[in-house]
DNA sequence: GAATCTACTTGATTCAAATCAAGAACGCTA
DNA sequence: TAGCGTTCTTGATTTGAATCAAGTAGATTC
């Protein structure tokens, strides 16, 4: 059990006291494969850390999904605008692969950031982050053409394209499969 | 004075003790068209809180500015990546139009956060409603057509065709002055 | 009031990505 | 191992927006 919560001190320190509390909080669920986490007009009542696995998050739309961001181990999922304000969510967000997830519930992280300042800490750690992860997809999204914005994905992010199905990172880039295709073949070789 | 912080009362219900601690904190500041709020590289310190007049957010690049937000009167201000997180800001806002802004440091925030709950709340209210505005403008980006988002927009905010000169509309929009000129002529007649 | 600058429009052309279409490669299941 | 579905690739064609280019309308300045 332990095991499972010490990635968690992978992104931010906790003291002992703080991460005892925050394993009796935690609900630990698994995700098979093209499971839901989040679902469009559902509130998100609570956010995942996984420790396994991947999820994508994406906007339902009449002719084609449009895949807004991807989640790995070791990084936080749920959509804060939902899970905030407590108003239905206009994204989905589903496992990719199976998918090994601790979450927890508003009420327990309101509890724990009350009663444990470095688990405040660690909340405001995530909302800044999550910030600034928005600024820069926006940046991308409106100063770079499409071919840019796979490069870039390229050389930051190779692991990507080993890791999702393809079909998947074209919509992350807002490109057909058919282009990303072509972009591979061209640059690849 | 108090006639300024007025408009504030709009967007959340204040106590009365609350509102005069939020006054004293203030920062009466006005910005000259064209004027910068916040520029890229410098850490935004302050949150604005918009009384009169507009603004805009956007990236800088090579080739051309790409516009991402706009901001009127009774709005709040600022980068909220740079700004939570002290780092250098990758976006710049500047003033469209003269500006009258309320404008609140750091330091201040913290301390009326602190002190009075009803501020908190409006805190934390400012910070859902930033959430849920980025993830509409990421929807609208991966998937809406330009003349889509064109539409929705004519719909949505046909004042802002009116008090903000197209070419920054365009940018907003993604497209080229060209095409929302040509959109202009096809749709309005 | 002429000169300059910026904002906006309109037209002709180019170009990059979408679409349409078909086939190959791969995993899954029966 | 045969059959099926999904993913990915490759080619031909279309299309929508960018680019290039020129001109008009307004505002600002000298």
């Amino acid at each position: 059990m332990k095991r499972i919560f010490y990635n968690i001190q992978k992104i931010f320190p906790l003291t002992e006291d703080a991460f005892d509390a925050l394993m009796n909080s935690a609900r630990i669920t698994h995700f098979q494969k093209n499971e839901f986490f989040l679902t469009e007009g559902e509130v998100c009542t609570s956010i995942g850390f996984i420790e396994s696995g991947s999820m994508r998050l994406f906007y339902n739309s009449p002719d084609r999904e449009a895949c807004n961001d991807f989640f790995f181990e070791n990084s936080v999922v749920g959509s804060f605008a939902s899970f905030l304000s407590e108003t239905p969510s206009i994204v989905n967000i589903v496992a990719i692969e199976n998918c090994e997830v601790i979450q927890f519930s508003k009420q327990h992280i309101e509890q724990l950031t009350e009663q444990h300042p470095t688990l405040k800490q660690l909340s405001d750690f995530i909302v800044q982050e999550h910030f600034i992860r928005t600024e820069k997809r926006e940046e991308a999204l409106l100063k770079f053409s499409p071919e840019l914005r796979f490069k870039n994905l390229l050389e930051e992010h190779p692991k990507i394209f080993k890791r999702i199905p393809l079909h998947y990172v074209a919509s992350y880039l807002n490109i057909t499969p058919e282009t990303l295709s072509r972009y591979r073949a061209r640059f690849l070789v």
